[in-house]
DNA sequence: CCGAGAATAGAACGATCGTACGTTTTTGTC
DNA sequence: GACAAAAACGTACGATCGTTCTATTCTCGG
């Protein structure tokens, strides 16, 4: 790999860490440039604009993301135990702070919403394909009788996200650990209230 | 009433409107002197620092909120009816617009929890006295026989917020009106789900 | 209706922001 | 190891930030 291609990788990395904590718009390209130790020029001659580095971050936090929680989820088999997966792995990430400001997009989501543009759009992509992948695990899961099919699965990936995000937001907001097993409480009541016993 | 005090409540109305579309920071004091028609350091003269204005915005927010959300609420019987109706106004209070950007709160307490001082003190205060009336309004239901008392009040309370929050946020994501019913719809099932019959 | 005090305005400050440009250092290839 | 390309740096720019100071205008009780 070349080696602009590896620095580019670092501050990335380092932006996302940032702007979990700060935000995307606060975190300054010099300040950003003291963290990864390099000069500001240096540091934007990797982008073209801050918005080109800010849409940068937030693909590069999308990817991290796919990695701690899409992709362990996808090892367990389709139907419920992967819907749960999916949900355990989202709280543990929030938890094991694998941003240090917790979940990256709970963070910089409300920063854009009213800030047309590539950044906002590239959240939204992220969010909306987050809560889509969720909403068709838990289809897969009523259509292998696991899960109550009378309840739209739609409703069901709006809960169970719900219970996520108040754990990760209560979370960054008291700094109470116990709110992830309030988090995981929920989402795991409720998938039982949704189960069907196999018609054996 | 004083002319300064007439002001000054303009102000922060304008500045708690703007505040939670494009959060408290990037908020500067020259855009909002421009918003209320007065020169920056006119404004400024009402606040002795940046810092204060934040602070008096987040009270004005704070009582905006009592009103439209708690004082409505205590009109209900004490009860499931006051816990479903604090659920609705809250709902209600992200739907109408009560703040041009959604729940003020939700808008504002990302933004400062990674920064430490007053701001970030007020916010936390705010919500905290939000989800302990919210769970107190459980816990009387429960004495009163209405609501599962198995159940901890903190856990429901958790999870009836989670809901309104969650509609609040894909609301402002998304633009779907859609979510808001969908949000009633998750809070009205969960307190149906720990609803005890009358013992007659 | 007048005068004291409150309210607002105007101009300027140092700092920091994103960005542009030219130079220097480093990298990878023949 | 020379040399072109890539990467990083130093400096400077205009703009905007929060804040200060002084001057002007407005308010309202006597």
């Amino acid at each position: 790999m070349r080696k602009g291609e590896r620095t580019r990788r670092a501050i990335l990395s380092t932006a996302a860490a940032l702007a979990s904590q700060e935000g995307l718009e606060p975190l300054s390209i010099g300040r950003l440039a003291e963290a990864t130790g390099m000069s500001k020029s240096g540091l934007f001659a990797h982008f073209g604009s801050k918005e080109e580095l800010q849409v940068a971050t937030v693909d590069h936090a999308a990817s991290m993301f796919v990695d701690e929680v899409i992709a362990p989820a996808r090892e367990a088999p389709r139907g419920l135990a992967r819907v749960w997966a999916l949900c355990d792995h989202m709280v543990d990430y929030s938890e094991r702070q694998v941003f240090p400001g917790g979940c990256f997009f709970a963070a910089t989501s409300a920063e854009f919403n009213h800030r047309p543009g590539p950044v906002r759009d590239e959240i939204q992509k992220m969010i909306r394909s987050w809560l889509s992948y969720l909403e068709h695990a838990v289809e897969q899961a009523q259509a292998a009788g696991e899960l109550d099919p009378s309840v739209p699965a739609r409703e069901v990936a709006f809960q169970l996200d719900a219970f996520a995000q108040a754990g990760n937001a209560q979370y960054q907001l008291f700094r109470d650990p116990g709110v992830f097993d309030e988090a995981r409480r929920a989402i795991r009541e409720r998938l039982e209230s949704l189960r069907l016993r196999p018609a054996a």
